[in-house]
DNA sequence: TTGAACAGTTCCAATATGAAACCGTCAAAC
DNA sequence: GTTTGACGGTTTCATATTGGAACTGTTCAA
């Protein structure tokens, strides 16, 4: 709808030059957008919100401990319990006490889940290439490198592994 | 605290490698953190969340309606209420009935509400330092290029005025 | 003059968030 | 061996966010 005339009238409107020339904001509202349609799109891919994280994280090692799990993607221990049950019930992870501290879960990748990592993954590599579309190839690159680079300084988390 | 052996063991542990290689996860989780800062600080200055982009959306030209504010600024008219109506209390902007469309509230910033907005900018800029403090200025510039691209291509409220 | 649409406002219900209490387990001290 | 404190995980609850629906006053077209 409304594809009349190309005016600069009503709707196209632009942000304050000032909220354009911050980093900062363009920054927090980039990301935004970009989590907001990933979200979106893999609620509707049948694995609500961040259990795409938590999959890739159990890939790419044994069984991790569920605080270990909230610590490494900075989510409440809390709020972890219920999407490591939905997870379960799904057949995508494994849930077993562990023998040597009964008060902890060791949780693990199951096959079926690492099957569905498969799936999610080009999901999410979809939505990565619509977003990222006005640049090419060298530029995505270029970005990856400076939020790597910015986040590292800031988290030590997103050190890579040695 | 825990300042003692540089091991790699426990609290280090990074995210996974496919997180990390992801531009569109890093982006996300870079947006959140520099947002997450940048509002506990306003909130700290006395200007709780938005209220910054709306002073400076209204310090750019003459008032504006409310619904048009929330349109260029992406927030809920229902929403914006509220903060306009401490905004006003607090005698930063001015709202008064269009003459012309008595349905219509004219905002305008007052010369307290720019006052105050350069307090603000000072509070943003310095923590856009800290946050981009890994990046030198020459790699600032490419983020915010980058950015911007990719904003622009995505929606057109951040396309600049003509 | 009437009725539909609109700007702004208010109200409310659904949701997300995280803090605090709880249970079973472990490990150190006695 | 028992007790005490800490810990991992879970549950509960109280709180803030959010966006939708209804309401008021106003405009515009029929």
């Amino acid at each position: 709808m409304a594809d009349a005339a190309p005016e600069i009238s009503d709707l196209e409107k632009p942000l304050p030059e000032e909220l354009l020339a911050s980093p900062g904001f363009l920054l927090a509202r980039v990301g935004a957008g970009m989590k907001m349609r990933v979200l979106g799109e893999l609620e509707e891919a049948g694995c609500p919100g961040f259990q795409y994280g938590v999959l890739a994280l159990l890939r790419e090692g044994p069984a991790l401990t569920q605080g270990r799990i909230a610590d490494v993607l900075g989510i409440d221990p809390s709020q972890l319990v219920g999407e490591l049950d939905k997870l379960e019930t799904n057949g995508l992870i494994d849930r077993r006490r562990d023998p040597l501290d009964r008060r902890r879960h060791m949780v693990a990748i199951t096959p079926k889940g690492e099957k569905q990592l498969v799936e999610l993954r080009t999901v999410v590599r979809r939505i990565e290439d619509e977003y990222l579309a006005p640049l090419d190839r060298k530029s995505r690159e270029q970005l990856h490198e400076l939020l790597l680079h910015v986040a590292q300084g800031n988290d030590a988390r997103y050190r890579r592994k040695v």
